[in-house]
RNA sequence: GUGGCCGUAGUGUAGAGGUUAACACGCUAGGUUGUGGCCCUGGAGGCGAGGGUUCAAUUCCCUCCGGCCACCCCA
């Protein structure tokens, strides 16, 4: 019986690591433009803090944590989403002595316990940030603006933004009380699951996947219409600041949708969410909100925040599903073929080239075809031929393999070739 | 967690209840003497696992494992 990776996992193999490349530095690169800093959190913690920060009632918690007893008796859960993490690191390490509000990114591992599809794993990687400690719309704005930047500058096309605002947990009482009594008016006309998920989640029965819960859903209350003071006029700067975008990113637009609820317990206000158009069942591709309440139910003080999360391999499968031109990996610089007695001059040479700071291999000791053909398929950018003769009179032929093909003679010594080869570019 | 479709070399595919399971790409070795990419020839490599039916199973049945789709949920 051989070995195989667990369920819901996958190897990423040099082939694919372009794309990890190019998501990696993305969005590095966005995340710096706006300032945030990166923080690294254990990929476990203590099972209590996603019990209480994620929320005890979501699917999450209730049957997706991977959770384990270690050997002195603490129940740990390998980490399922990156909020609760950063909030807690957030806390416990004083940040709110820190220049408000303090904004952060990561990019790390996340594990759930599903049943995997295409979009969906038990591990799966996340590009999050968080900026905590500011309650103004201009944050929110912001945050909704990283997201698009990340999105388009990936190179990701026909991605839509939806946006809602759940209003603060005080004021969505009236909220889910109308709603409730609206649904239960229809009761006779929900489906089963709706009228289950009506009993535990009400906000999700929004947005249900079935047709006749849909034609319900649309004539819904909708919260827009509960909100008031605070919640109302963060709602309409923000939407403010977001038209303020038009102007700078041409293709920006974003879509209210009443019918966006997010299925994390934390979050209050601003919820928004980006998928592709065509989206199938695990579209999206990055999804956040508020989540002011989030810090005190942790411990801390009463701290707003706002922050999103995104998928990187759905950002993967959408690169290839649009054809994405991603930047190749590049082979080595030069790759070292010897001949008859060579070989350990051939070694020597490949570490003074190192030392050089010029990536390089030793061709495995084949035929020379064979070695020249490993170079090729290695998209070496030259190749190093010493053999008996190059030894003797110290002059080694270096041929480039990008595209001319020619070749040339060159002392043979690390310096000479190094200096060689970065002269002609082609490294 | 529920329902459905699927599982043949590394990858993508073909295949019949019964002699050596096919093709392409890839890998590898050659195509005269020290030069890659194109071309030609050879080679290695496989029926997801375990049971069952049968004289005989890779093919039929069951279980498990895995992938995919919908739901659930979510990034």
């Amino acid at each position: 019986m051989n070995f195989k990776r667990p369920r819901g996992t996958a190897d990423i193999l040099p082939e694919d690591q372009p794309y990890w490349s190019h998501i990696y530095s993305t969005a590095r690169k966005v995340a710096n433009q706006f300032g945030y800093r990166r923080i690294d959190t254990p990929t476990f913690e203590d099972t209590d803090l996603f019990q209480r920060g994620v929320g005890d009632e979501t699917d999450i918690v209730q049957k997706e944590m991977y959770s384990f007893e270690d050997h002195g008796g603490d129940s740990l859960t390998l980490r399922p989403e990156g909020t609760a993490s950063v909030c807690r690191a957030y806390i416990e390490n004083g940040l709110h002595n820190a220049p408000q509000p303090v904004r952060l990114y990561y990019m790390a591992p996340m594990f759930r316990y599903e049943r995997p599809q295409a979009g969906r794993f038990r591990q799966h990687h996340q590009f999050g940030v968080e900026a905590i400690g500011d309650p103004s719309p201009q944050v929110d704005a912001e945050i909704i603006e990283l997201g698009w930047k990340y999105i388009a500058d990936l190179g990701i096309k026909g991605v839509t933004l939806r946006i809602n605002s759940l209003g603060d947990p005080d004021g969505r009482v009236d909220y889910l009380g109308d709603l409730d009594r609206y649904f239960r008016g229809a009761i006779d006309q929900l489906p089963k699951i709706d009228r289950d998920r009506l009993d535990r989640a009400p906000l999700r029965v929004l947005d249900s996947k079935a047709r006749e819960t849909q034609v319900l859903a649309d004539a819904a209350p909708r919260s827009l219409d509960y909100i008031d003071g605070e919640a109302k006029e963060h709602w309409h700067a923000l939407l403010e600041h977001l038209e303020n975008l038009k102007p700078v990113y041409p293709d920006f637009s974003y879509k209210v949708d009443h019918r966006l609820v997010r299925g994390l317990d934390y979050y209050n206000r601003t919820v928004f969410e980006y998928e592709p158009v065509d989206a199938g069942g695990q579209g999206t591709l990055l999804a956040g909100g508020r989540y002011d309440p989030l810090i005190g139910i942790l411990g801390g003080q009463e701290t707003p925040a706002i922050g999103f999360g995104s998928g990187m391999e759905r950002m993967i499968l959408e690169l290839k599903k649009q054809e994405a031109q991603i930047a190749p990996s590049t082979g080595p610089e030069i790759v070292v073929v010897t001949l008859g007695d060579s070989g350990a001059t051939g070694a020597a040479l490949a570490t003074g080239l190192r030392a050089a700071g010029v990536s390089t291999v030793l061709a495995p000791s084949r035929s020379m075809k064979a070695q020249m053909r490993y170079a090729n398929n290695q998209n070496a950018a030259n190749v190093v031929i010493i053999g008996d003769r190059e030894v003797e009179t110290g002059v080694a032929s270096v041929k480039n393999l990008v595209d001319s093909g020619e070749q040339s003679e060159v002392a043979l010594d690390a310096t000479s070739i190094a200096a060689h080869v970065r002269s002609t570019g082609n490294q």
